[in-house]
DNA sequence: TATATAGTCTATAGTTTTAATAGGAATTTC
DNA sequence: GAAATTCCTATTAAAACTATAGACTATATA
């Protein structure tokens, strides 16, 4: 299942990247628009922020805004900030590899020859689509 | 995430693929060879059996085998029974269909629209592999 | 038919993750 | 310096996942 905090961020850059002129939109406004819990999307903002995915502005006047164009922004890159790894166990995880316990031999694997299908077929839909070709 | 539950199964299902004529092998044998906590594998060699997958024999000599030819065996099949729906959020699942609570319109939503490919290329990946295939 | 074997079932406990909330600190604008 | 707004840490609440316990049922076979 997708985490309602993967769903709420992009939701909420998908907003953003609609913006003209890359104005700063406060947290309130995100909030009340795509229908989410404002303190709960005040710390996904935040992650995103860190992640280097958007800028910000304190004080009045101030918000979230894209750092860069939606054309730019990946999915793959998206989906790590926002949900973690990609694959679906750590045994075939590009970024996030960890062997697995019980396991002896990866090669022989079902479950690891499987999910290798199925992270290589996800990771095909995240890197053809940007910010920009969900809006 | 891949649950556990499902990556015991799958093992599980693998062990049993290879045994020769099909004959029953007892849980703990399964969970011995595979590592797996025996109490845990009972109910999911439970669950398999109940959607179908499995034969059981009880007594002396009883124990789980496939039903089916491990050629026969889709992996969608698979996956449902042990993780439930492919789709990561229901808006796009195609067995557990349900609308967003938030989420006025569906055929605009950002999510709803990534969602989908991804769906659809994990399907792409479990219908072009049957049991035999994870051999 | 007695006994050991092995699956069946229900309940529950422990752990981890997710979702949400609370409250104050820091910064910017006016 | 007052108001607006993000920043940050901690905590709680709920849900899901993993695992365990124990009694019950069915079968094989000696």
């Amino acid at each position: 299942m997708l985490s309602k905090k993967t769903k709420y961020g992009l939701k909420a850059l998908t907003f953003l990247a609609k913006v003209k002129d890359r104005e700063p939109i406060q947290i309130a406004e995100i909030a009340k628009h795509e229908n989410i819990s404002q303190k709960f999307l005040e710390s996904i903002l935040l992650t995103l922020r860190r992640n280097g995915l958007l800028g910000s502005k304190k004080g009045k006047g101030g918000g979230y805004y894209l750092i860069k164009e939606p054309e730019d922004i990946l999915m793959t890159t998206v989906m790590r900030v926002l949900e973690g790894p990609i694959a679906m166990v750590p045994c075939v995880s590009l970024n996030f590899y960890e062997k697995c316990d019980d396991c002896p031999n990866e090669e022989e694997c079902s479950v690891h020859k499987l999910m290798l299908q199925v992270r290589d077929s996800a990771l095909d839909v995240y890197r053809n689509n940007t910010l920009a070709d969900l809006l």
